[in-house]
RNA sequence: GGCGGCGUAGCCAAGUGGUAAGGCAGAGGUCUGCAAAACCUUUAUUCAUCGGUUCGAUUCCGAUCGCCGCCUCCA
């Protein structure tokens, strides 16, 4: 199953409603091992018996939740501690939603279904755990705090958290009115490609700051990688020893590398990939690459791909014979020095979304 | 109020105690019948502001201004 860019689907798409025997299993389990109380019926996690609770956010609490802040009323919940939260939520016998517990009917609090669902599918220790940064605390503080509670085990070796978009330095937001979706920005005719170079050019933990500019700049970014694949693909070989061509992958897959294991820096890795392309570009406008070279060069170009999805698929479908034949016509027409019918007819497969660039080694195509 | 992040050219931005990557846009040029693509040259004496530390700060420290996020039994 394949998104619009190629890119597969979740091979899981769990619902929290088709959980809650799960939420029930590891609620029962902290009430028993004493990180979980009942208080009026429903059931709270006790933070105090968590030590490690803050280590993802590292919020220091003197002075924040349990002291300055008057947003939470403690004696309005009757829990031990202003920082515990609610698993389980104790309701009527009529009312819905709603479901039966060992200790009581209720609804599970929101935090307990993350922790059920990720632990069924995953195991109770998983690699990565990525989201917003709005979800790093609470959320995901609480997630651990209740997974790790249950198991005693580590619930995620390693977050990922990635920061907000900004529009015009202003936040993103329905309210706003500023608010754009994926599918808003292909209506008005961005590629998908250029969407997501450009929420790629920013390294995950900085914020984007979104601008038009910028999309369009993106959309003439990724023109230029894709070209430059094409060019290299068609390339003529020379022979010989220039190592040159050589070098310039090596150095650019290294710093690819580097950058992207210095805490996913996307904004460097790209920097890298543009680096080979100009070096690239200038090798195949001078003296060409040897046949060597250029296999290495679309392996590397390979390799980016795989890891940002940011060339593509390549062109290699082939014209249908009715627009061959207005090309090749049109070759014969510039032979004549017939301009005016050749330039007539390149205007005509733009409007089929086929656009002609003469080059040296003779006449390329691409779609638009 | 508490905690955290950010402020670098027209735009998006990387970055380091030692003198500013990369992309887009702009300008000039090469190539081309023209265009496109590609290439070459060029575009921040300066990194929000003001102080401090230092031989030297965009990079460290403090203050100020501005922007963003979290601190909601909302998932």
């Amino acid at each position: 199953d394949f998104d619009a860019l190629g890119n597969e689907r979740p091979e899981v798409t769990p619902r929290a409603t088709h959980h809650v025997a799960e939420m029930i299993e590891i609620i029962t389990k902290l009430l028993k091992n004493g990180h979980a109380y009942e208080s009026e019926g429903s059931i709270y996690y006790r933070i105090t018996a968590f030590p490690g609770y803050g280590k993802l956010s590292k919020i220091n609490f003197s002075g924040n939740i349990t002291g300055g802040s008057e947003r939470i009323d403690t004696d309005k919940y009757d829990k031990e501690d202003a920082r515990d939260f609610a698993l389980w939520k104790l309701v009527g016998a009529d009312e819905e939603p709603g479901w039966d517990a060992p200790f009581g009917r209720g609804r599970p609090g929101w935090h307990i279904e993350c922790s059920a669902m990720s632990m069924k599918y995953l195991g109770e220790t998983f690699d990565l755990h990525a989201g917003g940064m709005d979800l790093q605390f609470p959320h995901h503080e609480n997630e651990i705090a209740q997974s790790e509670g249950a198991t005693g085990k580590l619930f995620a070796k390693y977050w990922l958290h990635s920061e907000f978009l900004k529009i015009d330095d202003v936040t993103m937001s329905k309210s706003k009115g500023n608010f754009f979706t994926f599918r808003d920005l292909r209506e008005q005719g961005y590629s998908a490609l250029s969407i997501r170079y450009l929420l790629l050019s920013v390294p995950t933990r900085k914020q984007l700051n979104f601008t038009f500019e910028g999309l369009q700049g993106a959309e003439s970014t990724v023109e230029r990688l894709r070209n430059f694949r094409q060019l290299v693909t068609e390339s003529k070989t020379v022979e010989g020893t220039d190592l040159k061509a050589a070098a310039s992958v090596t150095k650019a897959l290294n710093d690819f590398e580097a950058a992207m294991d210095d805490d996913f820096n996307t904004a460097a890795a790209l920097a890298a990939i543009h680096d080979l392309v100009r070096e690239i570009n200038t090798a195949m406008a001078g003296d060409g690459l040897l046949s060597k070279d250029r296999e290495a060069v679309l392996d590397a170009v390979a390799k980016f791909n795989s890891v940002l999805g940011i060339f593509g698929e390549a062109e290699n479908e082939s014209l249908d014979t009715e627009i061959e034949a207005l090309v090749e016509e049109r070759q014969e027409a510039r032979s004549r020095r017939n301009f005016a019918r050749s330039d007539e007819i390149r205007d005509l497969l733009a409007e089929k979304g086929i656009v002609l660039e003469d080059t040296k080694d003779g006449v390329r195509w691409k779609r638009k």
